[in-house]
RNA sequence: GGCCCCGUAGCUCAGUUGGAUAGAGCAGUGGACUUCUAAUCCACAGGUCGCAGGUUCGAAUCCUGCCGGGGUCGCCA
């Protein structure tokens, strides 16, 4: 149950009862929103619809503000009504109520937050996409766990979630790739290869890639042409350094369902890609022409000519872009306008593209084509993830991605383990800069937003393992705690914690519909602090601990509201993709 | 120069899609460990929300113009 939903009805229909009175009918509510205030000392809820629906009833807003406060009035599970500032009517929900809620959380168990929102709508998250070029390093590493998250989180606000990974196995970056892999290949037979060639890449990650094709060819590619032994080398390559990334993936609990291969847009005839240039064309949205030179800096071997270009600002965008290069190949532009059709194709009406930012550049152009090739019918959002700033004690770390010594992801897990990077990962809104800190990260203490986290979860847990040691005749179970008088539960510290539970459900489709994961890690720091408060009056006044030896009841009741503690962590870490143990000694 | 993102406490950042007196953590100061794990908590202090206009009942949030930082700008993907 969302409570807010709940109430936004109840006032909807004050609303809709005053407007009848007033002799209007349809009066549109959308925009009233029941919200908890900002300032606790203002309620349970705060509502704003006197300020927003006064003009179209034609009263002053606190006027209507008291006509609907003296309906919610009558309602049982209200406990007082007050209208305050401009024409906020505050609520003040019966305690009766708040158990109620909480008992039902208890009764939802694992399900409880999880929305139907989306009603099973299809959805593709792309996310991760790395070049099939080297292992996975930092810089992938937010997009990856931003991406995971975020279908995590669609999962939970009800959609029909794909994980997609796009691999762009079709540039001329590939046949760089391959070439070096050959290099490795005859450094496999025994040759020696001297020093890697500028241009090539000079990984040790691909002499495994030259002994694999050693042991499977032996000495026949040596003889070929490279036209021959490419097609052949190519393929080995990217599936070898694809089974390398999907490791790096695993490393932090990352599982793509598809991978899709830019290579098999380009092959067929027509390709894919030709048919959605094709598609364009009798769509009457390309055209041949000339583009102004860039403005600033002009690239050494600029030429003004004629090109194949797309219509894109009639959909938004500000120039029209290039479909092929000046071989006549297609742009990666165009594969990726023939991709995101066959994501269309596959059923999809929701796409989100998780990309680095210096992808920043790419979303108007790509956001313009799928209007244009969509008609309009799909929503299509991109998450720019900012850079990553590595720090070490507060100093930056030096990468150098030429020389092949940047810091691989798998280095960064074995260091500091999936659990920080992920949440840390998340705990940033993702169009901001963000800084990562190992000394930090691998921190044991409330400085590490992380174990903080994590550390409220094993408290809930030692409760349950110390109340079954105390006191060996008590059920705990479910059941039992369900059927608990929660209405005992009455000190501000309690009821300060079920309120913030109760706001679990609100926040995961606001952030659903937002599409922003960092909330879910933020929610989860605030409720941890409010956990983690509650238990430390304890200390001061023993009354109010979990465990009452002289009170079974109370002690049951206190019990019901940890586990629901307990429930809404790990549910809420589970969607972080971080584990909720259950002790960290 | 065009476009995109950012600018909030000394530092790192939230801010519930336009709500009330702008909030956390760190750093600073002062407190709480014969305890259900002090890996925690409490209190104090800290602000012209980059600047200037505009929109309205109401702006950190939306619009315009500046200033500063980052990214990006046909034949890389």
């Amino acid at each position: 149950m969302n409570i807010f939903r709940d109430f936004a009805e109840r006032l909807k229909s004050a609303v809709e009862l005053i407007a009848e009175q007033s002799g209007i009918r349809d009066v549109d509510t959308a925009r009233v929103v029941v919200e908890p205030p900002r300032d606790p000392s203002h309620g349970d809820l705060a509502c704003n619809a006197a300020m927003v629906l006064a003009k179209p009833l034609g009263l002053k807003p606190r006027d209507l503000a008291t006509r609907i406060a003296a309906v919610l009035a009558e309602d049982p599970d209200v406990d007082s009504v007050e209208v305050a500032g401009p024409g906020f009517i505050n609520l003040r929900v019966r305690s009766g109520y708040w158990h109620k809620a909480l008992k039902s959380l208890i009764g939802a168990g694992e399900t409880f937050g999880r929305s139907t929102m989306g009603v099973g709508d299809a959805v593709n998250v792309e996310y991760v996409s790395a070049n099939p070029t080297g292992p996975m390093h930092i810089g992938h590493c937010r997009g990856a766990v931003v991406g995971d998250v975020m279908a995590n989180l669609m999962v939970a606000a009800g959609f029909d979630v794909t994980r997609e990974y796009y691999i762009n196995d079709a540039g001329s970056q590939v046949d760089v790739l391959a070439r070096s892999a050959y290099l490795r290949y005859r450094e496999a037979l025994g040759e020696d290869i001297g020093a890697i060639p500028e241009g090539l890449y000079p990984g040790d990650y691909l002499r495994p890639v030259g002994e694999a094709l050693a042991r499977e060819h032996g000495d026949i590619l040596l003889a070929m042409p490279e036209e021959e032994w490419m097609p052949v080398v190519r393929v080995t390559t990217v599936d070898m350094m694809m089974a390398m990334i999907r490791e790096d993936l695993a490393l932090l609990n990352i599982v793509h369902e598809i991978f899709f291969s830019e290579r098999t847009l380009t092959a067929g005839d027509p390709s894919a890609v030709e048919a959605a240039i094709d598609q364009l064309t009798r769509d009457g949205l390309v055209y041949e022409g000339r583009l102004p030179p860039p403005k600033g800096q002009l690239p050494d071997d600029w030429e003004d000519r004629e090109q194949l270009l797309f219509r894109s600002t009639e959909f938004g965008d500000d120039v029209d872009r290039p479909l092929r290069k000046s071989d006549g190949s297609p742009t990666y532009f165009a594969s990726d306008i023939a991709y995101h059709y066959d994501k269309l194709r596959r059923g999809f009406r929701h796409l989100i593209d998780v990309w680095g930012a210096d992808h920043g550049g790419y979303v108007k152009r790509m956001q313009a084509a799928i209007r244009a090739i969509s008609g309009g019918a799909a929503h299509f959002e991109v998450k720019l993830v900012q850079i990553v700033r590595l720090l070490s004690g507060g100093e930056p770390v030096k990468m150098s991605k030429r020389s092949g010594d940047f810091i691989t992801l798998r280095e960064l897990v074995d260091r500091v383990g999936p659990d920080p990077i992920r949440f840390m990962m998340v705990f940033r809104k993702n169009d901001a800069q963000l800084d990562f800190d190992f000394e930090k990260v691998t921190e044991q203490s409330k400085d590490n937003p992380v174990f903080y986290v994590q550390y409220a979860h094993a408290r809930t847990c030692s409760v349950f393992r110390q109340a079954a040691e105390e006191l060996p005749g008590l059920d705990l179970s479910i059941g039992a705690l369900e059927r608990a008088r929660l209405e005992s539960l009455d000190d501000v510290g309690e009821m300060a914690l079920i309120r913030r539970l109760l706001e679990y459900p609100r926040m995961i489709e606001a952030a659903a519909e937002a599409q922003e994961p960092h909330r879910v890690a933020y929610f989860l720091h605030e409720l941890a602090s409010e956990f983690h408060a509650h238990w430390n009056r304890g200390k001061e006044l023993p009354q109010l601990r979990f465990i009452n030896h002289a009170d079974s009841h109370s002690t049951l009741a206190r019990l019901a509201l940890v586990h629901a503690t307990k429930l809404v962590l790990s549910s809420g870490l589970a969607i972080l993709g971080v584990s909720a143990p259950e002790e960290m000694r």
